[in-house]
DNA sequence: CTGAAAGCGCTTACAG
DNA sequence: CTGAAAGCGCTTACAG
C-alpha cells in the first residue's frame, strides 16, 4: 500500500504533526530531525495524499484557468505558463471553458458558474480575455471569494494604472500599437491604412488608439475610409483589404491589421490582385501567431509574450503574502519584423 | 457556511448515508425519501465537498490529459470534448503536459511521471499522441494501476484491430489517405506527389501507406523522388515543394502532403514559382487545421473529428462497467475539397 | 522545538 | 429500504 504520513512518522519516531511539519517547510523544526524525515520519507516513497490534505485544510491546490474561446494557441501558452508555475507550489490545474452569452441573458450563466465553482472551490482563478472584462463573471468571483487574476484585461486600463485593481497582468496594447505604427511611418510609408478587431473586444479600441496616436504624433492624415471594422477573423480580413485596396481611390501603401488572421486576409487578397508584398504593400499584423510563418512572405507583427503572462497570472495567485510582488504585472511585447514589411526581407 | 451532508440529514429527517445514496444515485431509497432529500439538498444548495468525497472513496473525481505538444488545436479540441463529459460524470479535468525525451534516456521521465501521479492520482488518464504510442509512458501507468486510453496511436493497429489492446480510440489514418489519393486519381491525376511526415509519428506511415495503396489499387507509377520525406513542419514543406517542383523533371499535377502546415508550404512554394494552384496544380493536406482557411486557394484537407475523438476517450474511461461500449472506438474522418484541389473551386 | 487530540465531510462495510 | 459506526489521511488549534 501507499505510505501515509504515519508511516513516515514512525519510522522516524516523531509525531504525525512533525512530518506535516517538515513537508509543508513550516519553520520551528530541529535541523537534524528535518533531515531524517525527509530521508524517510523518500524510502518509503511517501507523497501527501492529496484529497486528504485539501479536507484538513480546505484548500484545493487546485487552480482554474477560464476561457472563453480566445484561440487555441492563446490558452495554449497561458496554460504551458501557469502549469509551471503551479508545479512548483505542488497546485494543479483545471479547465474552466464558460460560453458568455452573446446578448444580455446572465442568469443561466451566473447559475452556471457558480455552481461549478461550488462542486470544485479552486483556491484561484485566471481569467482570459474576454472574460477578464466580463462584469458577472468578476462579481461571481467576488461574491464567492474566490481570489482571481485577470490576464489582459482591455477595459478600465485607466484603473489598472492607478493600481486600483485586483491582480492584473496585462500588455499595454495601445503602445504596442503605437510603436509598431510608428516603425512603418519611420519606414517611409505615409498613407496607412488599418482593419480593426472584433468591437466587443476591448484590445480593438486599444489598438486603433496607439494606431491613431501615432498618426498624430507625425502630422499624417488618415481618411475614415482607410480605417476599416474587421472582427479579428481570415474573412473579414479579407473584406477588409477589398475594401482597402480595390477601390478607385490611391490605396495605401501599407496596412496595419489588428490581428495575425486578418493581415494574412489582406496579404492573400494583394496575392490575388497582383500586388507584390512588400514592394507595393506593406503589411502587418498582430499577435505573432504561428501563422505568420506559415505564409509567404512571412508576416511582421507584435509579439506577445503569452507564456510569460499565463505564468506571472499563476504566480501572483500562488505568492500572496510577497510583498515585493507588485499586483499589477505589465509584460513586455516585441516588435517583430518579416518579409511582409520589407523592412528586413527575409527568405522564407 | 457551506452546508454539509449532515446539515441536508437532520433537516430532511434521514441519517446522512441516505443522503448519499440520494446523491450518488444509488439505487434503494424510497421514491419520497429521495424527493424530500433532493429538495432539501436544493433549498440548503448544498454541493458535496469535493475532497471529502475523494478521501472517503479514495477517488480522485480527476482524469489527466497527458499531452506532448501536438500542436494547440489538436489538444484544445480534445480538451473540449473530454470535458463535456467530465462535467456530466462530475469529474474534473487537470493537464498533464509530458516532455518525452528525443533520445534514450527514459530515466528522468518515468521518475516525473511517477511523482506526478503519486502527487495527484487521477482516475484515468488520456494520451494524446505521440504519447498514445510510448512504451515507456503506457508501462508507468501500467505499473501504477491507472486506468488510460489511448488516442490516436498509430502503432500496433493491428492489434488495436483485433482488440488485443486497452481503451483505444482511432481514426483510420491509412484508409483516410487511402480515399484521398483515390480522389485524387479520380479527378484525372496520374502524376501524384507525397509529402510524408516527421519519421518519429506513426502516422507518417500510416498515411504513406494509404497514399501508396491507392497507386497500386490504380495501377500507377510514383517514382521514389516524388515521395519526399518532411516533418510535419511548414518550413519541410516549402523545401519538401522545392524538390518536388523545381527540379528539371517533369513536375506532379498533384501533391499529397501528410499534415495541413506542409500542405501551405507547397501552396506557397507554388505561389512564388508562379505555377497556378489549382490550374497547375493541385494541393491537398490533412488534419484540416484552421490555417487550411487562412490560405488562398482554401486547403483540401482530411477532417479528424477531434472534438469527438476527446469526448469518446473520456466516455470509455468514466462509462466503465458498460458492456454495450466496445474499448476501441473507430471514428469517422471526411474528406473536405476546397479550392486547392479544384474539385469545387470556391471562392476564399 | 515537538506532540496529542480533534476534526475536516464524506463513503465503505456492515447490520438490520 | 435505512442507519450507526468507523475511518479515509491529513491539518488546525492548542498545549507544553
Amino acid at each position: 500500500m501507499k505510505a501515509t504520513i504515519n508511516d513516515v512518522a514512525k519510522r522516524a519516531g516523531v509525531s504525525m504533526k512533525t512530518v506535516s511539519r517538515v513537508l509543508n517547510k513550516e519553520p520551528n523544526v530541529a535541523v537534524t530531525t528535518r533531515a531524517r524525515v525527509l530521508q524517510i520519507a523518500q524510502e518509503l516513497n511517501y507523497t501527501p495524499n492529496f484529497a486528504a490534505r485539501g479536507l484538513a485544510s480546505s484548500k484545493s491546490y487546485l487552480l482554474a484557468l477560464m476561457y472563453d474561446d480566445p484561440g487555441p494557441t492563446y490558452i495554449m501558452e497561458i496554460q504551458s505558463g501557469a502549469i509551471d508555475v503551479c508545479r512548483e507550489h505542488g497546485y494543479h490545474l483545471v479547465l474552466e471553458p464558460v460560453k458568455v452569452p452573446k446578448s444580455g441573458l446572465a442568469g443561466p450563466l451566473i447559475e452556471d458558474l457558480e455552481a461549478r465553482l461550488k462542486r470544485l472551490p479552486v483556491d484561484g482563478v485566471i481569467l482570459t480575455p474576454p472574460l477578464s472584462d466580463s462584469q458577472i463573471v468578476l462579481d461571481v468571483l467576488t461574491r464567492l471569494k474566490i481570489k482571481y487574476v485577470r490576464v489582459g484585461p482591455s477595459k478600465n486600463l485607466q484603473a489598472i494604472r492607478d493600481k486600483e485593481t485586483g491582480l492584473t497582468v496585462f500588455m499595454d496594447d495601445r503602445q504596442a500599437a503605437f510603436d509598431m505604427t510608428e516603425a512603418l511611418i519611420k519606414t517611409g510609408h505615409k498613407e496607412l491604412g488599418f482593419i480593426q478587431g472584433h468591437p466587443d473586444h476591448g484590445s480593438s479600441y486599444l489598438r486603433l488608439e496607439g494606431f491613431q496616436a501615432a498618426i498624430n504624433k507625425y502630422g499624417l492624415i488618415v481618411p475614415t475610409s482607410r480605417i476599416v471594422q474587421g472582427d479579428y477573423t481570415f474573412r473579414s480580413g479579407i473584406a477588409a483589404a477589398n475594401a482597402l485596396l480595390s477601390g478607385s481611390n490611391t490605396r495605401p501603401s501599407a496596412i496595419f491589421a489588428s490581428n495575425d488572421d486578418m493581415a494574412a486576409g489582406v496579404v492573400s487578397v494583394a496575392n490575388r490582385l497582383g500586388i507584390n508584398v512588400p514592394a507595393e504593400l506593406s503589411v502587418c499584423g498582430f499577435d505573432d501567431t504561428p501563422l505568420t510563418r506559415k505564409m509567404s512572405p512571412q508576416l511582421s507583427s507584435v509579439c506577445q509574450p503569452i507564456y510569460e503572462m499565463g505564468h506571472m497570472a499563476a504566480k501572483l495567485l500562488l505568492s500572496r503574502g510577497d510583498e515585493n510582488l507588485p499586483s499589477v504585472q505589465a509584460v513586455d511585447y516585441k516588435l517583430i519584423f518579416r518579409g511582409s514589411t520589407g523592412r528586413y526581407l527575409k527568405d522564407v
